[in-house]
DNA sequence: GATGAATGAGGGTTCATTCAT
DNA sequence: AATGAATGAACCCTCATTCAT
């Protein structure tokens, strides 16, 4: 993206592979450019031809994952009904945010935010608050349509995000756990909206 | 605990205390014994006096921080209101999540919970998982007293943490923004505890 | 002349004119090849297909620079009257000197005669041996029509050449200034040449 | 001199001895870190526990040979006859110049004037400058006395300086000889003297 | 017990050179 | 003949660790 295009786009990838390794075993400062170069199959110099600095490599690696991890409401449309679509929605946060590679660029922006401000900034724009104000949007139309009852979408959306985010979460990006089974996602999800409905959700009109 | 008593515990809290400072600036990789040394105002043999290696330094730095930041419960007993508790309770996770120990010591142990699984370990069980057992109790007490109706009050314990941790929280564990106004910290408590309440509270007698 | 006739010789003069300016600006040791090639508009690889190595560039580089500093005598002949030819001569020899040309290849056969020996010979033989050795003729000429009284015309010749490098010369090797004004030049020729001819004019016979 | 007095002052003058060698051997740029290390006997990180940069060992190293230098004028009073002091103070230059030490300098300091100007301005302050005032002083005080018709004494100082500097000395420069006979000295000394006193000299009262 | 000079492996980076295209 | 991507040794420098004082 930064580079000329005379460079093997192929190479650029192995390398950013190689560079996913080693920075996710090992984190940004930890990572050698040895470590690198040997992981990615290529020279230490070869590094350099394609990326002007460690800083740079990093960079951009982070942003290739961000582009990687996005596209979770990808085929959420207005007809989609209420409860189907928070479930879907908030399943593929969940496992985003569980998967390997989803842990993976979580911890390290978090981790270097301090060094690379830019980098957290684009992560959060690309990320949360890309996936906040798509969802607020989702809320919003509902609440057009009376089945939701949300004065500030935008925080709600917050809200659901948040309740995704339970202790499985924080297990993984621990390292706590391996893996995440199927049931315990489908739970936390199910349980969240739940949660969100109950609190959201149209009241049925009291008997009178 | 683990030395002799020649040593002096004042000197160790020193070397801690530059410690502290030297990682929270430049994260485990980044940070250099003889800047740690400097901080603290020893040479660097005295800190290999007091600590075997670095990893052995950063391991005691971290539990150190863990126990400083623990009092979420303190004085909470089952006599506090429930929505008091709660709010009291949430208020003091959110600020300890947002404030510069909290943060820093979160983002260490994410960042290097690859190097330091025992680390992850222990925070998350002096941390998060003593929070939620603490709190899944007093959740369980009140249930007792008629005044929630939760079948699963781990869980549901758990579902009030992630709910502080809204965007706000994310943001401040990306250097996003470098301080939390109280009335933000106010609004997302109450929202919590409201929406927490919706959907764990006790249902009023509908009328027949 | 070393090289197959496949070669460009205008390319060859093009390599060389990057090759100087990032060498004046360099140094050896510090000059790249990349850049060199990036001075000249040629490839990496062309630049090898010219010179076997930096080395050779070097010394290929050098050996262009006397060339075409050396032309001090180039119209000076036997009709030439004596201290109208010692100023021409010297007043050309040291602009040389101070000429940002001459200085570079000054301070090049200087500082890298250990590593290039023979370059530190051939400029001596092209540069202040010739110098010397048309001096001398010139001087012995003029000597044997009775207007210099001289029995060592070579030692002479070095005399005449150290007096045109007094502390303006000096000064220019160290860079301390940048430029030196005709006046100066004029000066230290005329007082020179004057020095010269009170050791070595002819005296006026003393009357009895 | 730059550093705490902490540190041995044998083991700096032992790198320093180190740089020396294999400045001389390789120039500035040519040189590296690690042979200076091995040929001073210490390790690399010791020469950076006395020296900040390669930089600045190599312009205390340049400092120091300029101090070792310099003490041509050391026992010249107002006394010495005019042409034995002439005669002592060019031997002292000459030898110098053609010295190891005296030549390592004069071609690191020339070779290096771009990179490292301050240094190049403080040899020449130490060296020729101080050289040329000295010598004009006692110059002044042979005039005053009416054994020399000088006009302008640093001019004629920075004369006598420059006929020691025959091609003797620029063939010790390109290295193209290892060693000066004295007889070699004795010679470019005494014709030079006598050149200055053919000039500068009082003349003879021309008989009537 | 405290010091800090010494160590040397390893850090990121550059660069002369090669070679497939 | 010309290119420039690839190489890997060597560059300057940092740092965790040791040990004589």
């Amino acid at each position: 993206m930064s580079h000329a295009e005379t460079l093997s786009a192929e190479k650029e990838q192995q390398i950013l592979d190689g560079a996913a390794a080693v920075f996710a075993a090992e984190g940004y400062e930890g990572a050698s450019m040895s470590r690198i170069a040997a992981e990615a199959g290529v020279s230490k110099g070869t590094l350099y031809n394609y990326f002007e600095s460690k800083a740079e490599l990093f960079t951009a690696f982070v942003r290739r994952e961000c582009h990687r991890i996005l596209f979770v409401f990808d085929d959420l449309t207005d007809d989609t009904p209420l409860e189907e679509g928070l479930c879907r929605v908030g399943e593929r946060m969940l496992r985003m945010l569980v998967s390997e590679p989803g842990l993976l660029i979580y911890r390290m922006v978090v981790a270097e935010a301090g060094k690379f401000p830019e980098l957290a900034h684009a992560f959060y724009g690309a990320g949360p608050a890309r996936v906040k104000e798509r969802m607020a949007e989702w809320i919003r139309h509902h609440a057009e349509c009376g089945r939701l009852q949300v004065e500030d979408a935008e925080f709600a959306a917050e809200q659901l995000s948040a309740l995704m985010q339970t202790q499985l979460c924080m297990k993984r990006r621990l390292r706590l756990i391996e893996s995440v089974p199927d049931a315990e996602i489908h739970r936390v999800v199910e349980c969240a909206v739940k949660l969100f409905l109950s609190g959201y959700g149209a009241k049925p009109a009291v008997p009178t």
